[in-house]
DNA sequence: CCGCGACAGTTGAAGCGACAACTTGATTCA
DNA sequence: TGAATCAAGTTGTCGCTTCAACTGTCGCGG
């Protein structure tokens, strides 16, 4: 019981200290940040809606909303996608990378001060141990179901 | 990185899950519910605003906004402190607390399905060191007191 | 006694996300 | 072929959180 208190503090308050740290300094909510961040690492540089949504734990409205406001701003670009008519293709622009570049470092930052730092080697692993036991549950009840595997094989680069 | 990714998607997720499962079997938001646990468990039966606003990890605002439509739907009251002119207490209703009493078998076992029962006792136990950990570099002067800030600047090095 | 700053809490506007309804393109099958 | 069905996204609305500004109160120095 006690260990579920303290957990909730932090589910309560480090993703406002995470969107604070991102907004001021660069103008951008986390969760754009991590939407660009996915776009960033795909190979061909566009990706579909619904694979975004997927790979970034968001429901399609969501995302919908989200990249919407990141097109109007410049930093992504939505086109028909010519194999399938009713998908889309998000692309981050070269706007939408230098934006990337410039926040990357302080969110980092950020992150491994509130975090990585905090934590020993071990405890990291336990940590990715213990979320993965997590969405093995909470997934599937989800709205997205199986998105979160694509990060199942890889050790990503991001954030 | 990999462990971060993990972590991200479950602070996404997550409270969506509890948010909806207490919604939807009881109307009540995840943070109603811990704002009328705590006042539940409190001795006097009554707490001022900034302390509950620290108890639940909350801004003043936020908290405000909340017992708000607490005490318009009857589970909580407020009045004003007779020792603090400016200071408010904050007190479950007996609706609330019947609300409470109904609510909580359900939510109870959501966190237990979704989190302590997918854990190991010893999964548990770093869950709560882990918390604690970044509990620390994010809430500096203690969740549980005034001076919570949501961010300090960046005081890290860039990579 | 009065003014000034800090404290406790509230309010209103703006932004973001959830939910549901909708549009449009693909698929299935008789 | 053509209607029923499903899939991919979008949109509109509503509720909650945030931010800034505000009201009222306490404490203190002059």
């Amino acid at each position: 019981m006690a260990a579920w208190v303290r957990f909730v503090a932090v589910l309560e308050l480090l993703p406002g200290v995470l969107d604070s740290q991102l907004r001021r300094d660069s103008g951008v909510t986390h969760f754009e940040y991590f939407v660009m961040a996915v776009l960033s690492e795909t190979p061909g540089g566009a990706m579909r809606m619904t694979e975004l949504a997927g790979a970034t734990n968001a429901t399609p409205s969501r995302l919908s909303h989200v990249v919407a406001r990141l097109e109007e701003r410049g930093y992504v670009e939505r086109s028909p996608c010519p194999e399938n008519g009713r998908a889309t293709n998000a692309r981050l622009t070269e706007g939408g990378r230098a934006k990337m570049r410039a926040a990357a470092p302080g969110h980092t930052a950020a992150v491994r001060r509130h975090v990585i730092d905090v934590l020993s080697p071990e405890q990291v692993t336990q940590l990715a141990a213990i979320s993965d036991a997590i969405l093995g549950s909470v997934a599937p009840a989800g709205p997205m179901a199986e998105g979160y595997r694509r990060y199942d094989g890889p050790a990503g680069e991001s954030s």
